[in-house]
RNA sequence: GAUCCCAUCGUCCAGUCUGGUCAGGACACAGGCCUUUCAAGCCUGUGACACGGGUUCAAAUCCCGUUGGGAUCGCCA
């Protein structure tokens, strides 16, 4: 009798995310972890975390945080797994390893697995010589029939499943159908390694149908490998999750993202100021179709048309122009302060902002609505938002061309001179003053406008001029023309 | 090498299951409008059914083959 079923004796849907803590999460495994998510969160079922930490020589003390960081970030949370618990426990794999040890016992008895104590070397030697003559490099079941005395925890001897020798081994992939395999090109591989921790594959068949999993998400590149686990249920006697092998994610170059293609863990869309739910929304499209032209939407309606259906069987490659254009759509949605709290922590690290300033909360929001429609990323802003805190330090080199001629500077000081004349210092005003002076010296407000931009800011492009003004103040902008004025006549000859 | 998976604009997706509308949308790109610049916005444009056979009145869609790409073949996961 299984633990969960509702009163229909229906199972109920569960699924399991089970990252291997070896290093920083990766977004090909955070986009498994969404649709695992998506799929338990639509049908109301139950999303377990259970770590795979096999492996004790790549095991990472630093990586399980960085998972589970990265899983609330993105706001994937679990039903049972580490901090949560849960009535399947434990969750993690090294804290199993007597289940496993008498599985392992179990299927020896049957037959069904043997005890072998090949040495590395041989191994390494058969497999060389296959592959010499160009045959699949696999062991030659040298121990297979003789009936070797041991115990998985026995350092001296592996356990390896005995796998059929003919006939085929067919799963469903929900996506893809029937798919089989020809038992004679599988391997009789090790499931209880000498160390006596399980490998994977034993492992994960275990737990899952300890753990009562009804749907398997997980990359396809474990779809060559799934028909062992198909071979290693039947052994058992159990009955098979449903499986669903998502596509691969690509890097431009089509080969399997990586990070020779730039940002790849989950933490650097982090630091580079990606949003969570842009970072969300455009996950679930990869790989996912909502079959119209939906393009942004939010976890819930996402969890309202999540489907098997909509998910694709083809690689996709990861754009990350196009993340950036759907982060700058999720940062238009904040509100000026929303964005003003994102941005803080940038500004403090960049040295823009000390934590005991006096720049007013009203400032920053000022600041973040001007600038809010021009951001792609949060950390576009340290370049296009730096003079908002700190005095330009050199100008744009391609405005100095254009716009910092010699006779400029008489223009900008007369300017300044006139800013600081102002009783009120309001975009009218700015506005009026500049372009009186222009149409003065015949000359169209461009010609004005220009030089200002770059003395007050340093760049040659920005926000619109009169209302960057206004936030800047009227000292600063006055000080700074004149410095930028100095400029021009020490650095720019005739 | 063997096995498995995949194949629509440069990219992400729709259309394929259930053959029949100029193959649709988005990102990117190009041009235009707006404008003090940039961005945004609006308008327009460039751009794809890998190839070859078959089935059919009709094929992106069904079948077969070819080619191409990818993954997997560990006491890693």
């Amino acid at each position: 009798m299984r633990k969960y079923e509702n009163n229909l004796g229906e199972k109920m849907v569960r699924v399991r995310f089970a990252p291997s803590p070896t290093g920083l999460p990766h977004v090909g495994n955070i986009r498994t972890a969404l649709f695992n998510w998506l799929f338990a969160r639509h049908h109301a079922g139950k999303v377990i975390l259970r770590i795979e930490d096999t492996d004790r020589e790549r095991f990472d003390p630093e990586a399980l945080d960085a998972i589970m960081f990265g899983l609330r970030w993105l706001g994937l949370d679990w039903d049972e797994g580490p901090e949560v618990g849960g009535l399947f426990g434990p969750y993690f794999q090294s804290e199993r390893l007597h289940i496993y040890h008498k599985f392992a016992r179990e299927l020896v008895e049957k037959g069904k697995a043997y005890y072998c104590n090949c040495s590395t070397e041989r191994l390494d030697l058969v497999r060389n010589e296959l592959r010499e003559k160009g045959l699949p490099p696999m062991y030659d079941r040298h121990c297979r029939e003789l009936g070797i005395d041991s115990d998985p925890t026995d350092p001296n001897t592996v356990v390896r499943l005995k796998v059929p020798l003919w006939g085929k081994t067919s799963l469903r992939d929900e996506l893809r159908g029937e798919i089989s395999f020809d038992n004679s090109t599988f391997d009789d591989i090790v499931l209880i390694k000498s160390d006596s921790f399980p490998t994977y594959h034993f492992a994960v068949v275990c737990d899952d149908h300890l753990m009562e999993i009804s749907h398997i998400f997980r990359g396809v590149e474990w779809l060559p490998g799934a028909g062992k686990h198909v071979i290693l249920f039947n052994a058992f006697g159990w009955e098979i999750p449903k499986m669903i092998h998502l596509p691969m994610i690509l890097g431009p170059d089509r080969a399997k993202l990586s990070k020779r293609h730039g940002a790849t863990a989950i933490t650097e869309f982090v630091k580079a100021g990606i949003m969570p739910q842009a970072m969300l929304n455009f996950l679930t499209l990869l790989g996912w179709s909502p079959k119209d032209d939906t393009e942004i939407f939010d976890v819930e309606e996402i969890i309202k048309r999540f489907d098997l259906h909509g998910i694709n069987t083809s690689p996709s490659v990861f754009d990350f122009e196009k993340l950036n254009w759907m982060n700058s759509e999720y940062i238009r949605k904040l509100t000026p302060s929303e964005l003003t709290k994102r941005l803080k922590p940038y500004y403090i690290k960049w040295d823009w902002l000390k934590d005991d300033d006096e720049i007013s909360e009203e400032y920053l929001n000022r600041v973040s609505k001007i600038m809010q429609e021009r951001l792609r990323k949060f950390t576009d802003m340290k370049s296009l938002g730096r003079f908002f805190f700190m005095e330009p330090e050199e100008y744009d080199q391609k405005g100095v061309k254009k716009n910092f001629k010699p006779i400029v500077a008489d223009r900008i000081l007369e300017v300044a001179q006139r800013f600081e004349n102002l009783e009120k210092w309001d975009e009218e005003s700015i506005e009026n003053t500049v372009r009186e002076y222009a149409k003065q010296l015949g000359l169209g407000a461009g010609k004005i406008i220009h030089p200002i931009r770059l003395a007050s800011s340093g760049l040659r492009m920005g926000p619109s001029l009169f209302e960057m003004l206004i936030i800047l103040g009227k000292d600063r902008v006055v000080k700074r023309m004149r410095k930028a004025a100095a400029w021009i006549k020490d650095n720019i000859m005739e």
